[in-house]
DNA sequence: CGATAGTCAGTGGCTGAGCCACCTGACAAC
DNA sequence: GTTGTCAGGTGGCTCAGCCACTGACTATCG
C-alpha cells in the first residue's frame, strides 16, 4: 500500500500558486470579455497593475495559458487569444463507444442531458419561456431536448451529448416520457436547476 | 489569400524562448541521469548558477515542466520528478481540454460527479456504509470522491471524470466544501441518489 | 524511553526595478 | 509608390531581496 491516504490521515490540502489563480482568472477574463481568436489582451504592465501582482508572476500566468494553448505571446506584440482547436477531439473518442456495455453509456448520458438541463434553468427567462412554454401539444423527446440544448448554449456537455446520443439514443414516445417531459420544462421554466437535473434521473430507462 | 506561406516567401522565423529551451534541457538531463519518480531535481538557485541563467527564468522553465507532468514542484522542498502516466486510458480529446474555457470545464465536471454521485447511491447499502460512514474527522475533496468513485464502480464516467480532472480540479478545503462533502455523503449513505445529484451542484465553483 | 513542541536551515513563491530585444506604424526621403 | 528611419510600446530576462513553506533536528516533558 504505497500512498494509501488512510482513512486515518488527513489529506495533505495543496495550496494553489497564485500564478495558477492568476491564468484561470485571466481565463474567465477571455470568455467574461467575449474576446475570440486573434484578439489582444491588455499588455502585461497594465494587467499586472489592474491586478495587483507583480510583472513577473502575471508573466508566468500567460506562459501557463500558452503552454495549454489558450493564447500566443508575441514578444514586441502582445499576448492573442487562440482560436480553440477547429477539429472536435469527441469524434475519435467516441468510436470507442460502441464497443462498451449499453448501461454504461446510458448513465453517462443521463448525467449529461442532466447537467444541460441544470444549465438552460439558470439561462435567462424570456428565453426560457420562448422555447419551453406549454402549447396544449405533446411534447417529443428529441424537440425537447432540442430546446434545452439551444438554452444550455455550446459547450463541452453539449458536445459529449451529440457523442453520447447515437449510442444511448432517447425513448420512444410513452405516458411516462410525456410526463417526465412536462416535468422537465416545468422546472426549467421555472429556474429550478435542482428539479430540472433530478427529472433527468432514469431518463433513458437506467 | 491572407496568410499564404507560398514557396515564396521566408517562414516567420520564430524564435524559441530561452525558458523554453532550458526546460528540454532539463528533460533530458533527467534522462541522462537515469532519474526517475520521485528522484529530486538540484535546487534552483544551484541550477540556475550552473546553467547560467537567472532564477526567475530557470523558475519559469520548472513550471513549463510541471504544466507538461514531468516533474511536480513543491514549495519548500523541491522539484520533484513524476513518474509517467502509469495507464495510457487517457482518451485523446483529453488534450484539446486545456484550451477550452474553464466555466465549460467545470460545468461538464459538475455533471459527471452528480452521476457518479447518483449511481453511488444506488450500490450496495454495506458498501456504501464501509467507504462513507462518518468518522468525526473532517472529509477532504479528493478522498471523499475516492469513495464515491469506489462505489460507482469503473464506467465512462469514471473515465470522464479522471479526464476532466486534470483541467477542472477540485476546490481547496474550506468550510462550505466540508459542508457540501458531509452533505454529499450523507445523501449517497441514505441512498437518496437525487439528494447527492443535487449537492454537486456548484460543488467546483461553478 | 516515547511522544511532543520548538527551532532552524534550506527550499520555492513572489516582488520591484531595470535593461534589452523585438515588432509595429508613422513619417520623411527618395 | 517605394524605401529607409525612428520612436513608442511590448514581451524576455536579469538581479537582489524578502517571505512562506517544509522537513529534520533537538530539546523538553510525561
Amino acid at each position: 500500500m504505497p500512498d494509501e491516504p488512510s482513512a486515518r490521515r488527513l489529506a495533505p490540502l495543496r495550496r494553489e500558486r497564485l500564478y495558477e489563480s492568476l491564468a484561470a482568472h485571466i481565463s474567465d477574463f477571455i470568455e467574461a470579455q467575449g474576446l475570440v481568436g486573434g484578439d489582444r489582451l491588455p499588455p502585461e504592465r497594465q494587467l499586472a497593475a489592474e491586478l495587483g501582482v507583480s510583472r513577473a508572476t502575471l508573466s508566468r500566468a500567460l506562459a501557463a495559458l500558452e503552454t495549454r494553448g489558450r493564447i500566443e505571446v508575441r514578444h514586441g506584440v502582445g499576448a492573442l487569444v487562440r482560436e480553440p482547436e477547429p477539429a472536435g477531439g469527441v469524434p475519435a473518442w467516441e468510436a470507442g463507444l460502441a464497443a462498451r456495455p449499453r448501461a454504461e453509456v446510458l448513465v453517462a448520458r443521463e448525467a449529461v442531458l442532466a447537467g444541460l438541463a441544470r444549465t438552460a434553468a439558470g439561462a435567462d427567462s424570456s428565453m426560457r419561456v420562448a422555447m419551453l412554454a406549454p402549447d396544449g401539444r405533446q411534447r417529443s423527446f428529441d424537440h425537447t431536448w432540442r430546446c434545452v440544448r439551444r438554452l444550455a448554449g455550446d459547450g463541452l456537455l453539449a458536445e459529449l451529448d451529440d457523442a453520447l446520443a447515437g449510442h444511448a439514443p432517447g425513448p420512444a414516445d410513452s405516458a411516462e416520457v410525456h410526463e417526465r417531459l412536462d416535468a422537465l420544462a416545468d422546472a426549467v421554466l421555472r429556474g429550478d436547476a435542482a428539479a430540472a437535473a433530478t427529472t433527468c434521473q432514469g431518463m433513458l430507462g437506467g
